[in-house]
DNA sequence: TTGTAAGCGTTATCAT
DNA sequence: ATGATAACGCTTACAA
């Protein structure tokens, strides 16, 4: 295109000065006369001066940008963490930069490895429910690329990271419906490989244990997509129903399942808590609004993004080894809304 | 940090050949013999070379990146745009740079500044609710630096624009209102600065026009920060509730002003739509999870976040005439939900 | 106090 | 068929 933009070397030309006194002038550097500093200063606001920053990342081999990648932008949970990466990052002076993997284990390679090839300076990732080769990640890891991990995470790798308590949510979920008298309680979460699904998957069996309720069989459904297609919910949910000992109470773990499992149970005409009770993950405002509202367990979103851009930037500013590997942990907030488990 | 890269001239250095001759053999130049191509493409992959995007940006004064300005990610409709920009982003090769404005003019400004200094080619704004000065802008307009705007548009300038049809859907929502039999039509909209607003409560009023009635005083109510701040849409529902003229159904004007009114109104402990009934643009589940369900105008969000971007490459990729200036408008989807209007 | 030159990684132009 | 060199915009030793 034709807009030229303004570069150090214009002013230089202008001022019959050399470039790096304009440069020096521009950072005011003490070697530089006031009034040639001055001159300097007026002819860039003149000109409209604007740093090029693709030069400066060249030269200082730093982009101040930051990769951040999940599965889905449109879902209510990683929006609102992406508001708080976005807004940390602002405050901080960096670019965030968004892909989503649309729970591809493929396409987490391909982001990461473009992403990581320079045009970062550190990552946040939440994996993909499809990855379970971490490679591409453990070879970035070595590197010393700063990489924190949210929300989901794992084992295989010992990394930064910023987690809920999921066990804690599950458990405290499952044993509000048990204190509430339900007995035959269902559970639909996400794929078994994810470590968020495992975590709230052990808190809903341990709270069943103290309450001496063996699990009944076929009563946790694994929705692999995690719902990405609606039609994963229905037949998960269709499943449950048609069980011999059919469930009075279920609980979602997350906030996909959690949405995507009242509207199932609302098109097949079932009352909640009436038919089935439900309690589960969820950081959208359907719970407060539906009739009877719903108890479910918030996650501290926004929190969890600020935390991992915080630790990201630590990492990438070298105030923290990149080997002193941190694992924060937030607690989930748990909501409990009376009338939602009225039998 | 101690993460050195391989570049092009450790496989120069380890083939004992020059630095262009390499870059030949991996670009695939006729004039490189095939032996030396594969020697170099072997080597290539041995060290695991990945090229510094950075570097190539300098050279070639172009990013492969695009900005988005929006005013909150955490939003349904604008989760579902962007949703749309990174999927067709991520088919073209383009990295998606994500801020957000928070309504605020003054951080508008400064994010695009930021950007548009070179580290975008281009840029996908939805203006803040603030921005009634579009200098900004401008500026950057008449340089010919290409730019999408979409949802809130401006006619302060000629620019390409990706909308939906507002006047049509508020008018159809409203025009349903009207047609089961209630008068007293209020509204609650967004700034009367956004183009959105405006057009939509045109609509409104000329349906109401349509069927002779005359809007009544008080009866559209502005949320200037669309809600951000919750407590805004509170008191606009109250200020109407206590209106001499109690109306019989509202019409909400966003998604975000859509949920803060059932919100409202039913910790007020109201009866939608047996108080009040309410019809409006939402994006959101909890339409068809509320009891009775909710009738909508839903926005075609993902087709606008493909449509925008789409335009913005052709225009960054000089495929069109930067001055050939086209506005797509993208017609809303209205869902009519029967139970929702019973009185 | 200011200027010269090298370098960040790559490609393109011009030699050889 | 391959190599040397300049250039993209900027910073920073090193000279002057």
């Amino acid at each position: 295109m034709k807009f030229e933009a303004v570069t150090i070397k214009d002013i230089a030309k202008a001022l019959g000065l050399s470039v790096s006194t304009v440069s020096r002038a521009l950072r005011d550097s003490y070697e530089i006369s006031s009034e040639t500093k001055k001159l300097v200063l007026e002819c860039a606001e003149k000109l409209n001066y604007k740093p090029n920053p693709i030069a400066l990342s060249l030269k200082e081999r730093r982009t101040r940008s930051i990769g951040v990648v999940v599965c889905e932008i449109a879902n209510n949970f990683f929006s609102q963490v992406i508001n708080g990466i976005e807004s940390v990052a602002y405050d901080k002076g960096y670019n965030v930069i968004i892909s989503q993997s649309h729970e591809s284990y493929e396409r987490e390679v391909i982001d990461l490895q473009y992403l990581a090839s320079r045009s970062v300076d550190g990552l946040l990732i939440s994996v993909s429910t499809e990855t379970n080769d971490f490679t591409h990640l453990r070879a970035l890891h070595e590197k010393g690329f700063p990489i924190v991990f949210f929300d989901r995470v794992t084992d295989e790798l010992k990394t930064h990271a910023v987690t809920v308590d999921n066990f804690k949510g599950a458990y405290e979920a499952t044993e509000h419906l048990l204190k509430n008298g339900f007995t035959k309680i269902a559970a639909i979460t996400n794929s078994e490989f994810l470590s968020i699904s495992n975590e709230r998957i052990s808190g809903y069996k341990a709270a069943l244990a103290d309450y001496n309720i063996k699990p009944k069989k076929g009563f946790i459904q694994h929705c692999f997509y995690g719902g990405m297609i609606f039609s994963e919910i229905e037949e998960a949910v269709n499943r449950l129903l048609s069980l011999p000992e059919r469930p009075d109470a279920l609980i979602t773990m997350s906030d996909k399942l959690s949405t995507g499992c009242v509207k199932t149970l609302k098109r097949r005409g079932l009352k909640i808590p009436g038919d089935i009770a439900i309690i589960g993950f969820s950081n959208s405002d359907i719970a407060e609004l539906i009739d009877p509202p719903l108890s479910v367990v918030r996650q501290p979103a926004l929190e969890m993004g600020k935390a991992a851009m915080d630790l990201l930037i630590q990492l990438i500013e070298a105030k923290r080894p990149v080997t002193d590997f941190e694992k924060r942990v937030l607690t989930p907030e748990i909501i409990i809304r009376e009338s939602s488990l009225k039998h």
